[in-house]
DNA sequence: AATGAATGAGCATTCATTCAT
DNA sequence: TATGAATGAATGCTCATTCAT
């Protein structure tokens, strides 16, 4: 379990990556952000590997608790449309997260944190195509195309799309524009 | 124009930051890989950020050139086909070229590199947008489906599958799995 | 008069100078060994300085023991076997010793400390000193050189051996190879 | 081959720890001693332990040069007392020497000093070992006690004569007095 | 008697960069 | 064109110790 400044360890050094990238999450600067001095830190994580695995993990949980709501739906369509809605809204409420699914660039020193960030990918990537497959069985997605292509597609889509949200500085209405952009998706990979 | 110890750092630089990301490229790192001392790096740019900008001007280029060849098939979706294939060729010979699509992570800390970055995937969009919009209009290219939305998901495939042959250390053929990748995406956009 | 949990901080104090020289005696350190936490140690020390006296005062009554002991043999040759003797059975029962015994390179920092260091080992040579010179007097040691020297013989032949059966890591029997030391010690300083 | 730096750093070093212990050698101090910045001692040696270990170097040749004065004595008793007036001479000349042969508790935590310190030793007690057993050849040296004992008690007394007048802090003219410290384990270990 | 949380001072080391040669 | 030597600023981290509970 977390303690409460824990958490807000973790909170503060995802604003911090989000802000500047890894190279603006110093334990200096976290502990100035937090308003605690830098030792203090380390009272609370052992080091700062351990602090970004914390952020990891806690972006991982938030990932399953996306597909939990979306495995709830019943038709594939409905659910692929759900997970688009449901990254839109957590990231629009907390634009520091689009940061973590972009992190596979970041954290390429330590294994650790490699491994872990490809590991979300992965049961992203997984998880959709498991959706597409089943939509295809039920007769609602295209059989014409592999279901691993499907897969890329619709998560390359999603991800481009939320990066150049991120690169114009939350420059458009990420859900609104989002709502049509979800449209085009379904239809293309509807039979 | 570029000297040849010029052009030497930038390739150095670009292996670097391929290995190890950015943290991996430090001008001792740089200056020990090429065999000469550090100070001596100064003589050819004027500090590091220079360089940076040299590797993204250099891969700006290449973009163009990839671009140039592209222009010649007459038909958008050969078009298609000839980027994605004129990619996969390019990735594959030079793989440390990846970190460089990739680099919007990287770069964020200094405008005039984030601002590059930013302009390459645009720039790159943009003409792919082009290319659909000539498509939809040759009536090769579905049109029931906004051109910007289709162009979002080409590059956002596109993007994805080389991100995962990456990720997994190129632990599969790019070129001829790609192939198929490359014959599924024109099936969805076509007419 | 020294409770248990001071004794066995100590006691604990004592093992990790042995495993690792002081600086491997930190509060940090100390406390895990002893299963409470750092500021706990303040409860029954008022800070480090106050234990590594502890720990001398504590290896200083052991060494006045000692002598005690050693004052009960009637013949100044009997006593310097005693002592030796009383050495090796200490030492081999409880190696952490040995590290007190060396350690005037640790603790020269503070006064306080090196004081007592010195004070230890003055002790021990003035007490052989006094040895010699009664075993001179009763006919049983040589007069031909002065007891102070044969006295720093001793002692020194005693520190050397102990010293090199810790740098081999207790490589060796020291009582049994002790045994024939004895034998010659004896042998070269009998009338 | 060392450099003009490097020797004024390991000079410094010495300086440094036979004034506070290892406690007082941190790169701050060092640097402040030679008048140079932190940074720059990196440019002479990788890092601390090199330092060290470049100590133990210095000291180690130093040694090697007494054994080759030493050897060109032609009799063994003549060998033992050079030996004893060269050590005195090189620790009164340069006191901050004497840390080195103490170094065997400073250096524990490091292998590869700890290691480098152990050989040290033993080579000394080995080449003196090999000088009393060919004075016991050549009729010199008494035979009733074993080689390694005699070398165990002319070096124990060397090493605690010496560690007194340290301890004292230089109280007492260690040469002169010395001179009568050799002639009674002259007297001790002749035939 | 004990603890969780905190801290100021200090540690070895790395960074991009400069300067005299 | 190159280098050896240097540096200010920063990095992650450890230390002994304190304080409120």
């Amino acid at each position: 379990m977390q303690t409460a400044r824990q958490i807000e360890i973790v909170e503060a050094a995802l604003n911090l990556i989000d802000e500047n990238g890894i190279q603006g999450l110093t334990i200096k600067n976290l502990s100035k952000r937090i308003g605690i001095s830098e030792p203090a830190i380390y009272r609370h994580y052992e080091n700062k590997i351990e602090i970004l695995v914390a952020v990891l993990d806690s972006f991982s949980r938030f990932m399953g608790e996306i597909r939990t709501v979306v495995g709830k739906q019943n038709r594939s369509l409905s659910q692929i449309e759900a997970m688009f809605t449901a990254f839109f809204t957590a990231f629009n409420d907390k634009p520091s997260l689009v940061a973590v699914i972009f992190s596979e660039e970041l954290f390429r020193n330590e294994t650790r944190l490699s491994d872990k960030t490809s590991e979300i990918i992965n049961t992203n990537i997984d998880f959709l195509s498991d959706i597409i497959r089943n939509g295809a069985h039920q007769g609602d997605i295209r059989t014409d195309i592999p279901a691993e292509h499907l897969a890329l597609m619709v998560m390359g889509t999603l991800r481009l799309y939320v990066k150049n949200w991120q690169l114009t500085g939350a420059g458009f209405n990420l859900k609104a524009e989002g709502e049509r952009l979800i449209r085009s998706v379904i239809s293309l990979i509807s039979k």
